[in-house]
DNA sequence: AATGAATGAGATTTCATTCAT
DNA sequence: CATGAATGAAATCTCATTCAT
């Protein structure tokens, strides 16, 4: 009895590992070619083409088109959001060059998913608030609270944390949009680490002579 | 004989007005369904119907689909460069923040035209190229410019050029895109004026404490 | 009375020729479309354009885009008929000769007409029956009594008439329909006559050595 | 082992022959409309009809409509020329009664599919070009090569051999093209016999008496 | 569980015809 | 009468989804 049940549990373990690697096969085959041709222009035979499957295949693990891009949004971890969250601890300006540093290198390595992603958002009130609204409004509140947290530690002006929060997302949009638009080139690991330090520069201390 | 000419002239002259009235209306009914809907998704019943004509109608004016969607991006002054522009030659800050209002002041003017824009320069080269990056480009240049001159002239701090100017189209991005993917509410005029203070503010002082 | 009268007429005489006037411009526009596009892929506009009037114009003068394929057929007179009435008087080379001599005369002269015409009946009963048919059998019967009558004279062998008229309409088929078609180049004046020259002498006599 | 691979081939086979037995079904489909109703006047939805399935499971087999047209004018078999070249060899006048036999037997055997192929030559400079027009320039030169050999052996009268070559085309076309149109009753196996040798009677000897 | 052929709703586009000016 | 913008039916083609094998 014991047997059987571990064997059917093994069994069951080995289907459900299989099932799930099958999942992730047929899910980062999508985000290539949603990567390359956005959603609505890509087809279902093109997912099961990169995927090496039959297109009926792909209805064995997804109900739909629509539920492909939503698993790949819900597998889109939230490093950045890690990042700004380890950061939170740390010594003002190497915290920053941190997590500006992290989120580069988040956008570098999943930069299919996170292509897509930002795309589906603009059009998609359902992705922008499941997933990429949530994962914004959070990496907000912690900058909210970093800020505020060095104001009242007297090192920070007295600015309006909501305000610098934006600027800070702001600055980070505006070095990776490029680079998951495919405009600017992916910046190597030492490229990445001098874009950050430039950019925290700039915010901590603004350009004007004093 | 010259009112035989008068009389020419201003039919053909009525003419064209005539035309260019219906293919403004179409447009903007395009726009507003392209903002809705993005335009893969929107159809050519979606835009006929909003613009109250037949289907057919709109293929006396454009030639395609696509057609309507070139001539939008087309349509879409350019007042973000105007505003760079005129604020070279400004004493810093005031240039500053007249520049960013503008900004902002543009894209609530033009929100659906805009809209439509920048969700389709994200999936489409040509758009992007033509249409957005020529003009991002434009305006990144004349900010390393305006950013050159004032640390030659010792106002600001000898900062690289190029990435303040990132970082200045950053801020402005995030404030800009909420607005126009419907998340922030449309700012009052006032509100705006403040926005684009306190980012100045930032952007020219930091947020450290000295 | 009399004078209102003739003015009526000479009105409406006048009218008339204007009429019959722009019905032909259209015709001949219509004509040349046809044979360039075909009648399927002309368009109304195409028609328009070629006329230099407008689209809208054309109705007044013809109930639809058919009606003008049946007035071209209908205008398209039938001198190959009248050719072959003329040829039966005549002594036999010299009428042969004369009869295909032409044919290919007509082909030449009316091309964009006939053109349309075999292209429109190889596809519509309608057109083949009542305008090309008539004429092809009138030809065959008219061949027929000619043959038979030399036959009887005996000038001809005693052949079947039937096939040999057929045989001569085929004849003629292979020359004029590659000129129609826009294969073969348009013969001159002495090409047309050489032609009818040698293709008379195989008919007459064939080819065989006695 | 050998089982499996026999069954896979077998599989692939069996696979193969069904996806040819539709595309079969298919064109064959659409030869009886086209034949019918001329390509451009035929529709999708007239030759998913006839062929008993979906329109878009027409799409599945072929690329485009145009794409079914040009598959009927490649799967016309040549036996025309092949009747021809056959009658190279072969003593005069049995030779020639066999190949215009041969070439109405076609006709009759392939009739929609050849009324289509006709129909669209005539508009279509690709069809022609490709598919009629290089049998027709074949079969000339095939029967000029047969002329001039007999006239060098002293068979036939010394004339110029394409013209005569020509003539006989014409000949075969008169003869051809009222079956093809649905003019001509279909004739019987005798009845093509028999008009055969009609015609290479005149061909040989000409219809004057000597 | 995998396959891929079949489906058919729906998208874009064309164009003969109408009709207000 | 002439005009040409408006119309909308109809054509070709696409593609997500189903289902028999």
């Amino acid at each position: 009895m014991i047997q059987s049940l571990t064997g059917q549990s093994s069994v069951d373990g080995r289907r459900q590992r299989r099932i799930a690697r099958r999942q992730g096969e047929i899910l980062s085959a999508a985000a290539r070619v949603f990567a390359a041709k956005s959603y609505a222009a890509a087809t279902t035979k093109d997912i099961a083409a990169e995927a090496d499957v039959a297109e009926g295949t792909l209805y064995n693990y997804f109900a739909s088109k629509r539920e492909i891009l939503l698993a790949i949004a819900a597998r889109t971890q939230a490093p950045m959001e890690a990042a700004v969250a380890e950061a939170m601890g740390m010594e003002t300006r190497a915290a920053m060059v941190y997590m500006f540093e992290k989120a580069l290198d988040f956008s570098v390595a999943s930069l299919p998913f996170a292509r897509t992603l930002v795309s589906e958002a603009w059009l998609d009130d359902d992705i922008l608030h499941e997933f990429l609204l949530e994962r914004l409004t959070r990496m907000h509140s912690l900058l909210v609270d970093f800020i505020r947290k060095r104001i009242d530690a007297g090192a920070f002006r007295p600015i309006n944390p909501q305000v610098a929060a934006q600027v800070a997302m702001g600055i980070l949009g505006a070095l990776v949009l490029p680079v998951l638009r495919g405009l600017a080139p992916i910046p190597s690991h030492e490229e990445r680490k001098a874009l950050a330090e430039g950019i925290v520069d700039v915010f901590l201390d603004g350009i004007r002579t004093r």
